[in-house]
DNA sequence: ATAATTTATTGATTTATATCAAGAAGAAGT
DNA sequence: ACTTCTTCTTGATATAAATCAATAAATTAT
């Protein structure tokens, strides 16, 4: 049996409310690539991720995924939109197989009484826009490079962990440009492959680098500017 | 002088504690183009807008502004920095000259025991996460075309009232982008131009479907998508 | 162990949009 | 009204990354 004490945002509930909501959720079990929701559907439930690892994105007209947000269990999906009566804005697919816990909002707004709830209800919704405002950044300021160096930075396992077409997902850029990344960045001997996926890198400052300025420094571009400087003259 | 009951968040506060903020309040004029804050300072305060335009917006490497939100008075800016200790993740600036007010979190935070205060909060929160939604969806789904489009049906009068690089900017393509864009736009016949920068929308339908498909659809593509079905045969 | 399948790499080409440059149209100042 | 400055338009070129196509490497199945 699942716990909803676990959940951040229900953490602070006394337990005659958490068995009342227990009582009153619809658990229900996904296989791997089900989806639970998609982009545009509208939803009177909070989605509790209970189980495995899901991804949030959202289709181009083309037909390509854009990934927004992907997270691992225990967590909760889209609390905002209790207050919002808009459709989601992105479909949410299970990337292992798991479990999901579905609370009516009239839950939530009960609850609101209780100031320990809404204080923990205003941390998750900062904590939404916090990831909301980095992939904002993410798609608007990095190019790919920066993309990378920024993963590489804050967590190399990650490489090691997923596939290169699944890392690739998560950045939303194709595997094809991925590849070439890593190739420059090992030409350059900032990061070096072991076997197993397994990366390590060699020049942090040369990442820091990249992403301040959105492209990894190379030789070639050395030449190029010294001859525009010479050009100057 | 001016009402904090007048923004939304303080609505529902009692006049005592509306005066205690209010004299606890640093209010501050600023001429048109200065900053309020810059991408990546940190602060104590909550900022409220209470005259004028403001934009908030990102600079990449090589210089260039994303714009990230462009809001009038009254309106409160990041509210959700509150809670997260973390610098601003964008400029604000004024678009035109105006006013602010600056009230200290601590304030904020003694408040969070009124009911009715959390969840006006909540209700500032949830909108924010909508607007940066719609940003996401704007900057990694929209092409530059289905921008102009979303803009054109949900406020044409916006082209009357500013300028066209204020516009481009506002949609984060260059002038000669959205100039090009409205030429295939009138050859096409979905708008017309008229004098001051008045422009008719003539055809709806066809404005939905370069949303729904990312392009205006026109003459050229389809002799190309009539020579490709030749081709198959 | 070998075949089949999936994943990753490499090269060539395309695409959307930005950038650079120049001219045209409009607005503002004298 | 004429000059000056700003805004807008148009064309040519550049750029980053996607797409398409082919092969190579790695993994899985038989």
């Amino acid at each position: 049996m699942y716990n909803l004490a676990d959940i951040q945002l229900f953490s602070k509930l006394s337990d005659n409310y958490i068995n009342e909501i227990k009582q009153n959720s619809i658990v229900r079990k996904y296989t791997k690539d089900s989806i639970i929701f998609y982009e545009g559907d509208t939803s009177d439930y909070l989605y509790i991720l209970l189980e495995g690892t899901i991804k949030l994105y959202k289709t181009t007209p083309k037909g390509t995924q854009i990934q927004i947000n992907r997270f691992d269990a225990p967590a909760t999906i889209g609390e905002y939109a209790c207050f919002e009566a808009q459709p989601f804005p992105a479909t949410c697919e299970f990337v292992t197989e798991g479990k999901v816990a579905m609370v009516h909002f009239d839950y939530i707004h009960k609850n609101l009484d209780d100031r320990q709830f809404s204080l923990e209800l205003i941390k998750s919704l900062t904590a939404k826009i916090m990831v909301l405002s980095a992939l904002v950044h993410k798609e608007t300021i990095y190019s790919s490079e920066a993309k990378v160096a920024k993963m590489l930075i804050e967590n190399v396992e990650i490489f090691t962990k997923l596939k290169y077409n699944e890392i690739a997902a998560i950045l939303n850029l194709t595997p094809e440009t991925l590849s070439r990344i890593f190739k420059k960045l090992k030409k350059e001997n900032i990061i070096e492959m072991k076997t197993g996926h397994h990366i390590k890198i060699l020049d942090y400052d040369s990442l820091e680098d990249v992403i301040e300025n959105n492209k990894v420094k190379n030789c070639t571009d050395c030449i190029t500017e010294f001859k525009k400087k010479l050009d100057k003259k």
